[in-house]
Parts: C-alpha cells; sequence; structure tokens
DNA sequence: GGCCAAGTGTACTTGTGGTACAGTTTTGCA
DNA sequence: TGCAAAACTGTACCACAAGTACACTTGGCC
C-alpha cells in the first residue's frame, strides 16, 4: 500500500458497513467477500479483522445498523405527518404519502431490504441475528398497529379487518414491493403499491360512499 | 462408492432439483454447495456434472421448474375456482379463499419463493436466469389483471385504482407476506395477508355499504 | 452384443475465511 | 510538545470448499 492513513474513529467501519450493506442486497451475504469489501475500502484484510472479529460480526452490525436508520427515518417520517394533522387518520394518510414519496424519489429504485435478503439466508445466521430481525419486524407491526387503535377509536372500521395483520400489510408490501419492483426492472411499482395501501386503509375507516 | 445403480432417467435430475430448491430457500444459491447436493442425492460430483453444465444452469433449471409449476398449481386453482361460479368476482373471490386455505395448510408455512430469493442474488445470475424471473412476475400481472378486467366490466370499481397495480399487489403481499411469515416465525401471517387482500377487492367492486 | 445414458474416481486450481503477530502511522489529549 | 492508545499495514501461513477436467465403468435396452 502507498497511502499509509489512520482515519478519524469510526470512519472506517462506517465506510465497510457502506460497501458490504450495497454488496449484501446484490448478491446475497455468502457471496459477499472479506477480500472485495476491503479492496473496495482500500484497507487491508487485517484492519478488515481490526474492526470485526469475524464475517458474523459483520453481518450481525449491518443489520444492526439497518434497523437503527430505518427506524429513526420512518418513526420522523410518520410523527412528521402526524403532527402536521389533529387526526390521526389523516396524519397517517400523509404519512403514508409521505412514504410513497419518499419511495418514488429514490434515483434508481429502493436499494433492497436486508431482513428481505437476510430472511432468504437464514441458515447463514446466528440466533442472534434471526432473533434481531424478527424483533424489526414486531417493531413495525408494535408501530402501525398504534396508529390503527387511535385511528380506529375514532372512525369505527367499515370493514371487519384484523389490525395486527393490517399493520403486517405494509411491511409485507414494503418487501414485496421492493422485491417486484426489482424482479420486473420499474421502480415505480413500489410507490404504487404503498399508495394502493393507503386506499385501502382509507375505504377501511371512512368507507366507499364517501367518495 | 459401494453401490454403482444407474437410476432410470430423469430421477436423479429431479433429485438433485428437489434438494437444491429446499437447500436454495434455507441458505441462498451462493451457500448451498454442490458437494452436500451430491451427498444427500448420494452421487458424486462428477455425477452431478453429468446432469448439469455448471453451476449456472442448476439455476437456470431450478428457477424454470419452479415457474413450470406454480403456473399449473395456480392456474389450476383459479380456473377450477372460475368454474365454479358463474360471477367473475365471486368466482375470483372463491379462487382468493383457496389461495389462503392452501396457505394455511402447509404444515411448515411457505417454503419460500424462488423469485424472491433470486432477486436478492441477482448479481450471481445470467441475463438468461434474471430474464426469466422477469416473465415470472409478469405472467402473475397479466393473470390477474386479465380476472380484474372482467369483474370491472360487470362491477364498476368503487375506488379509483389501476389494475395492474392491484394485480401486481397479490404478487407482492405473497412475497412480502412469505417473508413476514418466515422472519416473525408465525405462518398465519402469510393466509391472512391473502385474506386482507381479499377483503379490498371486495370492497374496491362492492363498496363498504353492502356489508 | 453394441450403444448410450448415467454415472465413478481422481487429480488439480483457485478463492476464501480465518489466524498470528510484529511493526508503523495517526489521533486525541494533557 | 510528548505520549498512549487507536487504527491500521505487511507478511506468512492453514484448512477447506467450490469448481474443473477427463478418462473410465456400469447397467438397461433394443
Amino acid at each position: 500500500m502507498l497511502k499509509v492513513r489512520a482515519q478519524p474513529r469510526g470512519r472506517t467501519r462506517e465506510r465497510i458497513l457502506e460497501l458490504a450493506e450495497s454488496a449484501v442486497l446484490e448478491k446475497g451475504f455468502a457471496a459477499t467477500s472479506i477480500e472485495e469489501l476491503v479492496a473496495a475500502a482500500g484497507i487491508s484484510k487485517s484492519g478488515f479483522f481490526y474492526h470485526f472479529q469475524d464475517k458474523g460480526e459483520l453481518a450481525e452490525a449491518l443489520l444492526q445498523r439497518y434497523l437503527d436508520r430505518d427506524e429513526a427515518v420512518y418513526n420522523d417520517l410518520f410523527d412528521r405527518a402526524d403532527n402536521l394533522n389533529e387526526d390521526p387518520l389523516h396524519g397517517f394518510l400523509v404519512g403514508l404519502k409521505l412514504f410513497a414519496e419518499m419511495m418514488d424519489d429514490l434515483p434508481h429504485g429502493h436499494p433492497g431490504c436486508l431482513v428481505a435478503s437476510y430472511c432468504y439466508q437464514d441458515q447463514m445466521f446466528n440466533k442472534t441475528v434471526r432473533d434481531l430481525n424478527a424483533a424489526g419486524v414486531l417493531r413495525w407491526r408494535r408501530r402501525f398497529r398504534g396508529h390503527f387503535d387511535r385511528i380506529a377509536a375514532r372512525y369505527p372500521p367499515r370493514v371487519e379487518v384484523d389490525l395486527d395483520a393490517l399493520a403486517d400489510m405494509i411491511s409485507a408490501l414494503a418487501d414485496g414491493g421492493i422485491i417486484i419492483s426489482k424482479v420486473a426492472k420499474d421502480k415505480s411499482i413500489l410507490p404504487k403499491q404503498i399508495m394502493l395501501y393507503r386506499e385501502f386503509i382509507r375505504t377501511i375507516f371512512l368507507g366507499t360512499e364517501t367518495q
């Protein structure tokens, strides 16, 4: 190596995580080699093992970072939407619209969901990572279930639905929408699915006769 | 090897494909080794390469088989439901219910969707495989779009929706539902999502006031 | 009794994960 | 300014799995 320059705290680790995330989303975890990561990050193999004990620790850090970021972004988005509006239903509908717009604004479409990626490589990971993944899904359910409880208190549902299932539906639709978008190479599919979900929520709590 | 017994035509190949499919759905394609497959199939490594030129050919055959089976199963299911009922809407609603029940009856939940698995390991595959995957998604869209055209002719939609997006929604929800089911380790999630979708279809074409 | 599908056996190359450890540079702080 | 700790580098290894190549063998069937 020509340049030998230690980075400020945490910088290199972040860079590795960033590179690893996109590689994992494109090829999967098993096919992402440490060697390609260190080459891209411009460090040596030893540098990698300075930051992570082994590849499994990378997997864990990667997912933890993803879940943390995800939660921060969507908490912010739905809180902002809620604060714009007194009514819980209309606040949530604004949130869903912002969500759809955010997905629409991604220049190359959504890069992929680590939870989904890990799900299809389950056996590669230890219990800690699998539990982390499960907790991520349940967190989404709880977040949206909270919205629906507040909404249902004011707007009795016009359709008989299980509110937990309705909360899971947004996770399923987002993960599925990402996949269909990626496979069909049409980035507009995901935001459209979010907007369809929004339409469903609207008819559940407001009915169809009000249109 | 102690036993040297050639199998009747196609038998061994099928066995490899069967073993490969479940292994790929559990660990991903890259992490599925040829060695473990041949060990499980009770043949030698050379035997594998007699049936498949390389690992890529296995990937292709695997996906092709999956898509063919998938199409046969769902064509049969929705055709049967349609023939039970004169009305296109009610026939389709019966089909969705059968679909949900089928998912509910799987003893260990849905084993996973190869399309989704391949999607998150995209860079591992050649163009043929990727095109095959995309064609699979478009086939689902066309199938359901056909249903909606027939339904909408008789029941003007009560909610403004894009029928192509509505057709994609079932693919997204199925793929997403599989993921959420697997990650949360709750096999009931997927059938519930299908039934929620069914409820959405019902309100779109019948409205909420008829309930 | 010969053909051919369906294999076996063996040897090889390459890539990857992981270990070990001594040395070097940079940063942050007092 | 000086020093300890952090953040690396370089080199040299090991074990093993993936994948390749190819000559050889077996058994069923017409």
